[in-house]
DNA sequence: CGCTCGATTGGCT
DNA sequence: GCCAATCGAGCGC
Protein backbone atom coordinates (compact mmCIF):
# COMPACT_ATOMS: atom_id res chain seq x y z
CA UNK A 1 0.00 0.00 0.00
CA UNK A 2 2.90 2.57 -0.64
CA UNK A 3 0.79 5.29 -2.35
CA UNK A 4 3.93 7.27 -3.46
CA UNK A 5 3.02 9.81 -6.06
CA UNK A 6 5.17 12.20 -8.05
CA UNK A 7 3.03 14.88 -6.79
CA UNK A 8 4.51 14.09 -3.50
CA UNK A 9 7.38 15.20 -4.45
CA UNK A 10 6.74 17.90 -6.20
CA UNK A 11 5.14 19.80 -3.80
CA UNK A 12 8.35 19.11 -1.15
CA UNK A 13 10.51 21.92 -2.09
CA UNK A 14 10.03 25.23 -3.42
CA UNK A 15 8.46 26.93 -0.71
CA UNK A 16 10.61 29.81 0.01
CA UNK A 17 8.33 33.20 1.41
CA UNK A 18 9.69 36.66 1.82
CA UNK A 19 6.85 36.80 4.13
CA UNK A 20 8.62 35.54 6.98
CA UNK A 21 10.11 38.79 8.11
CA UNK A 22 8.81 39.97 11.14
CA UNK A 23 7.49 36.33 12.43
CA UNK A 24 10.95 35.07 12.92
CA UNK A 25 11.60 37.37 15.61
CA UNK A 26 9.49 35.85 18.02
CA UNK A 27 8.93 32.00 16.36
CA UNK A 28 11.01 29.50 14.90
CA UNK A 29 11.74 29.68 11.16
CA UNK A 30 10.01 27.78 9.25
CA UNK A 31 10.52 26.79 5.63
CA UNK A 32 13.93 28.34 5.10
CA UNK A 33 15.78 24.79 5.10
CA UNK A 34 14.26 21.16 3.98
CA UNK A 35 14.56 20.07 7.51
CA UNK A 36 14.17 22.44 10.25
CA UNK A 37 15.99 20.41 12.89
CA UNK A 38 16.32 22.62 16.18
CA UNK A 39 12.37 23.53 16.53
CA UNK A 40 11.30 25.50 19.06
CA UNK A 41 14.50 28.05 20.10
CA UNK A 42 12.38 28.79 24.14
CA UNK A 43 9.61 27.11 25.03
CA UNK A 44 11.14 23.67 24.04
CA UNK A 45 10.07 22.00 27.11
CA UNK A 46 8.67 18.53 27.62
CA UNK A 47 5.19 17.73 27.04
CA UNK A 48 5.12 18.20 31.40
CA UNK A 49 6.32 21.11 32.66
CA UNK A 50 7.69 21.42 36.25
CA UNK A 51 5.18 21.25 38.69
CA UNK A 52 6.76 23.58 40.85
CA UNK A 53 6.42 26.56 38.56
CA UNK A 54 2.94 25.75 36.23
CA UNK A 55 1.09 25.59 39.80
CA UNK A 56 1.97 26.82 42.77
CA UNK A 57 -0.65 25.72 45.05
CA UNK A 58 -3.76 25.88 43.00
CA UNK A 59 -3.03 29.09 41.80
CA UNK A 60 -2.33 28.20 38.22
CA UNK A 61 -2.25 31.24 35.47
CA UNK A 62 -5.44 31.48 34.14
CA UNK A 63 -7.46 33.71 32.42
CA UNK A 64 -10.68 34.65 33.66
CA UNK A 65 -14.11 36.05 32.99
CA UNK A 66 -13.09 39.70 33.11
CA UNK A 67 -11.12 38.25 30.25
CA UNK A 68 -13.44 36.71 27.82
CA UNK A 69 -15.98 39.67 28.91
CA UNK A 70 -15.31 41.89 26.20
CA UNK A 71 -16.99 42.04 22.36
CA UNK A 72 -16.05 39.14 19.96
CA UNK A 73 -14.09 41.52 17.88
CA UNK A 74 -11.77 42.89 20.85
CA UNK A 75 -11.51 39.20 22.03
CA UNK A 76 -10.51 37.74 18.77
CA UNK A 77 -7.85 39.85 18.97
CA UNK A 78 -7.16 39.58 22.57
CA UNK A 79 -6.53 35.79 22.03
CA UNK A 80 -3.77 36.50 19.69
CA UNK A 81 -0.56 35.15 21.67
CA UNK A 82 -2.59 33.81 24.66
CA UNK A 83 -1.31 30.00 25.75
CA UNK A 84 -4.35 27.47 25.27
CA UNK A 85 -3.89 24.69 27.13
CA UNK A 86 -5.14 21.05 27.02
CA UNK A 87 -4.71 18.57 29.81
CA UNK A 88 -5.34 15.13 28.72
CA UNK A 89 -6.73 12.22 30.72
CA UNK A 90 -2.89 11.18 31.22
CA UNK A 91 -1.51 14.00 32.59
CA UNK A 92 0.01 15.31 29.51
CA UNK A 93 -0.46 19.15 29.14
CA UNK A 94 -0.57 19.93 25.44
CA UNK A 95 0.04 23.69 24.98
CA UNK A 96 -0.23 25.77 21.33
CA UNK A 97 0.08 29.68 21.28
CA UNK A 98 -3.02 31.39 19.16
CA UNK A 99 -1.94 33.02 16.31
CA UNK A 100 -5.80 33.20 14.46
CA UNK A 101 -9.18 33.85 14.91
CA UNK A 102 -12.69 34.79 13.87
CA UNK A 103 -15.15 36.80 15.39
CA UNK A 104 -19.04 35.74 14.74
CA UNK A 105 -21.02 38.47 15.73
CA UNK A 106 -24.14 37.56 16.45
CA UNK A 107 -28.13 37.87 15.51
CA UNK A 108 -26.88 40.81 12.67
CA UNK A 109 -24.27 38.60 10.99
CA UNK A 110 -25.20 36.46 8.45
CA UNK A 111 -22.23 34.59 8.36
CA UNK A 112 -22.89 33.32 12.36
CA UNK A 113 -24.72 30.36 13.64
CA UNK A 114 -26.64 32.81 15.30
CA UNK A 115 -27.61 34.92 12.93
CA UNK A 116 -31.22 36.42 12.77
CA UNK A 117 -31.12 35.27 16.64
CA UNK A 118 -31.43 31.55 15.86
CA UNK A 119 -30.78 29.85 19.01
CA UNK A 120 -31.30 25.57 18.50
CA UNK A 121 -29.73 23.10 21.26
CA UNK A 122 -26.36 23.12 19.48
CA UNK A 123 -25.00 26.81 19.27
CA UNK A 124 -26.42 26.94 22.90
CA UNK A 125 -22.84 27.58 23.74
CA UNK A 126 -23.22 31.12 22.22
CA UNK A 127 -25.66 32.27 23.98
CA UNK A 128 -24.09 31.38 27.41
CA UNK A 129 -21.55 33.78 29.73
CA UNK A 130 -18.41 34.73 27.84
CA UNK A 131 -15.68 32.25 27.99
CA UNK A 132 -18.14 28.83 27.64
CA UNK A 133 -16.78 26.71 24.43
CA UNK A 134 -19.32 26.18 21.89
CA UNK A 135 -18.37 23.01 20.17
CA UNK A 136 -19.56 21.85 16.92
CA UNK A 137 -19.69 19.08 14.15
CA UNK A 138 -19.29 20.14 10.74
CA UNK A 139 -18.52 18.38 7.70
CA UNK A 140 -19.55 14.74 8.82
CA UNK A 141 -16.14 14.19 10.47
CA UNK A 142 -14.53 17.61 11.94
CA UNK A 143 -15.16 19.84 14.91
CA UNK A 144 -14.61 23.59 15.65
CA UNK A 145 -14.07 25.50 18.44
CA UNK A 146 -15.39 28.90 19.56
CA UNK A 147 -15.20 30.69 22.99
CA UNK A 148 -18.48 32.82 24.27
CA UNK A 149 -17.72 36.48 23.76
CA UNK A 150 -19.67 39.45 25.41
CA UNK A 151 -23.23 40.12 23.48
CA UNK A 152 -25.80 37.77 22.30
CA UNK A 153 -24.94 35.10 20.12
CA UNK A 154 -21.10 36.45 19.62
CA UNK A 155 -18.77 34.22 19.70
CA UNK A 156 -14.82 33.71 18.47
CA UNK A 157 -13.91 30.41 16.49
CA UNK A 158 -9.92 29.40 17.29
CA UNK A 159 -8.48 29.05 14.26
CA UNK A 160 -4.95 28.17 14.20
CA UNK A 161 -2.00 27.74 17.34
CA UNK A 162 1.60 27.79 17.13
CA UNK A 163 2.46 24.51 18.92
CA UNK A 164 4.16 24.75 21.81
CA UNK A 165 4.39 21.81 23.84
CA UNK A 166 3.31 18.59 23.76
CA UNK A 167 3.64 17.84 20.20
CA UNK A 168 4.51 14.14 19.78
CA UNK A 169 1.33 13.73 21.21
CA UNK A 170 -0.55 16.25 18.95
CA UNK A 171 0.87 14.28 15.96
CA UNK A 172 -0.24 11.37 17.57
CA UNK A 173 -3.64 12.43 17.85
CA UNK A 174 -3.50 14.49 14.18
CA UNK A 175 -2.12 11.34 12.48
CA UNK A 176 -4.50 8.11 14.60
CA UNK A 177 -7.87 10.66 13.43
CA UNK A 178 -7.19 10.49 9.76
CA UNK A 179 -8.08 7.14 8.21
CA UNK A 180 -5.71 6.55 5.03
CA UNK A 181 -2.61 5.02 7.20
CA UNK A 182 -0.22 6.29 4.97
CA UNK A 183 2.52 6.87 7.52
CA UNK A 184 4.19 9.63 6.34
CA UNK A 185 4.79 12.01 9.79
CA UNK A 186 3.17 15.05 9.57
CA UNK A 187 5.21 18.70 10.02
CA UNK A 188 4.89 20.92 12.56
CA UNK A 189 3.10 23.66 10.93
CA UNK A 190 0.73 20.66 9.91
CA UNK A 191 -0.49 20.03 13.56
CA UNK A 192 -2.76 23.17 14.45
CA UNK A 193 -2.65 25.61 11.54
CA UNK A 194 -6.51 24.77 10.99
CA UNK A 195 -9.78 24.99 13.21
CA UNK A 196 -10.47 21.18 12.62
CA UNK A 197 -6.67 20.20 12.81
CA UNK A 198 -6.13 21.66 15.96
CA UNK A 199 -9.55 20.08 17.65
CA UNK A 200 -7.80 16.87 16.85
CA UNK A 201 -4.46 17.73 17.88
CA UNK A 202 -5.87 18.61 21.05
CA UNK A 203 -8.19 16.29 21.65
CA UNK A 204 -11.22 18.81 21.04
CA UNK A 205 -14.72 17.10 20.31
CA UNK A 206 -18.21 17.27 20.62
CA UNK A 207 -17.61 16.70 24.93
CA UNK A 208 -16.07 20.13 25.56
CA UNK A 209 -19.12 21.98 23.69
CA UNK A 210 -20.60 24.15 26.43
CA UNK A 211 -17.94 23.88 29.00
CA UNK A 212 -16.25 27.06 30.75
CA UNK A 213 -12.25 28.10 30.47
CA UNK A 214 -12.48 29.79 33.40
CA UNK A 215 -13.18 26.49 35.58
CA UNK A 216 -12.34 23.51 33.30
CA UNK A 217 -9.86 20.84 34.27
CA UNK A 218 -9.07 19.63 31.18
CA UNK A 219 -9.05 22.89 29.06
CA UNK A 220 -7.77 26.70 29.89
CA UNK A 221 -6.32 29.81 28.53
CA UNK A 222 -3.13 31.25 30.22
CA UNK A 223 -1.46 34.75 29.76
CA UNK A 224 0.95 34.89 26.82
CA UNK A 225 4.65 35.37 28.18
CA UNK A 226 5.77 38.96 27.73
CA UNK A 227 7.08 39.30 24.22
CA UNK A 228 9.51 41.70 23.31
CA UNK A 229 7.39 43.34 20.65
CA UNK A 230 4.05 43.34 20.20
CA UNK A 231 3.52 41.72 16.45
CA UNK A 232 1.56 43.10 13.72
CA UNK A 233 -2.09 41.81 13.09
CA UNK A 234 -3.89 41.50 9.88
CA UNK A 235 -7.45 41.66 9.56
CA UNK A 236 -8.75 40.05 6.75
CA UNK A 237 -12.14 38.16 5.54
CA UNK A 238 -13.39 35.17 7.14
CA UNK A 239 -12.83 31.76 5.74
CA UNK A 240 -15.59 29.38 4.48
CA UNK A 241 -18.85 31.33 4.82
CA UNK A 242 -19.81 31.06 1.76
CA UNK A 243 -21.92 33.87 0.65
CA UNK A 244 -23.13 35.94 3.57
CA UNK A 245 -23.91 38.85 1.84
CA UNK A 246 -22.41 42.54 2.98
CA UNK A 247 -20.55 40.20 5.96
CA UNK A 248 -19.02 38.13 3.45
CA UNK A 249 -15.78 40.24 2.91
CA UNK A 250 -15.94 42.13 6.38
CA UNK A 251 -12.88 41.67 7.72
CA UNK A 252 -13.59 40.04 10.56
CA UNK A 253 -10.10 37.19 10.73
CA UNK A 254 -7.20 38.05 12.84
CA UNK A 255 -4.08 36.38 12.82
CA UNK A 256 0.11 37.54 13.77
CA UNK A 257 1.40 38.76 10.58
CA UNK A 258 4.42 36.74 9.74
CA UNK A 259 3.47 33.41 11.48
CA UNK A 260 4.79 30.17 9.65
CA UNK A 261 1.51 28.82 12.13
CA UNK A 262 -1.68 30.73 10.25
CA UNK A 263 -3.81 28.54 8.45
CA UNK A 264 -4.70 30.71 5.45
CA UNK A 265 -2.46 34.03 4.72
CA UNK A 266 -4.16 36.86 2.97
CA UNK A 267 -1.91 38.78 0.97
CA UNK A 268 -4.49 41.73 -0.09
CA UNK A 269 -5.37 42.30 3.91
CA UNK A 270 -1.72 42.36 4.33
CA UNK A 271 -1.17 45.20 2.27
CA UNK A 272 -3.05 47.54 4.45
CA UNK A 273 -1.44 46.27 7.86
CA UNK A 274 -0.29 48.86 9.91
CA UNK A 275 3.53 47.80 10.70
C1' DC B 1 2.49 26.89 -5.24
C1' DG B 2 -2.55 26.92 -6.18
C1' DC B 3 -6.76 24.85 -7.77
C1' DT B 4 -10.50 21.28 -7.70
C1' DC B 5 -12.90 17.72 -5.66
C1' DG B 6 -14.54 13.89 -2.60
C1' DA B 7 -15.38 12.25 2.15
C1' DT B 8 -19.14 11.80 5.65
C1' DT B 9 -22.92 12.77 9.10
C1' DG B 10 -25.39 15.90 12.48
C1' DG B 11 -28.56 19.56 12.34
C1' DC B 12 -32.11 21.87 10.68
C1' DT B 13 -35.93 25.54 7.41
C1' DG C 1 -33.39 16.25 1.58
C1' DC C 2 -29.72 19.66 1.69
C1' DC C 3 -26.18 21.95 3.58
C1' DA C 4 -21.98 22.73 6.25
C1' DA C 5 -17.14 28.40 10.09
C1' DT C 6 -12.78 21.60 6.68
C1' DC C 7 -9.13 18.70 5.24
C1' DG C 8 -6.01 16.48 2.28
C1' DA C 9 -5.21 13.99 -2.05
C1' DG C 10 -4.43 14.64 -6.77
C1' DC C 11 -2.89 17.22 -10.55
C1' DG C 12 -1.29 21.11 -13.39
C1' DC C 13 2.09 24.81 -13.69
Amino acid sequence: MPVRSGAQLSRKLGQKKQRLSEAERHQSPPGGTPTPSPQEPRLALGPQRSIYFSSPRGAPARLGLDFFDQPAVALARAFLGQVLVRRLDDGTELRGRIVETEAYLGPEDEAAHSRGGRQTPRNRGMFMKPGTLYVYFIYGMYFCMNVSSQGDGACVLLRALEPLGGLETMRQLRTSSRKGSTGRALKDRELCSGPSKLCQALAIDKSFDQRDLTTDEAVWLEPSPPGPREPAVVAAARVGIGNAGEWTHKPLRFYIQGSPWVSVVDRGAERNTQV
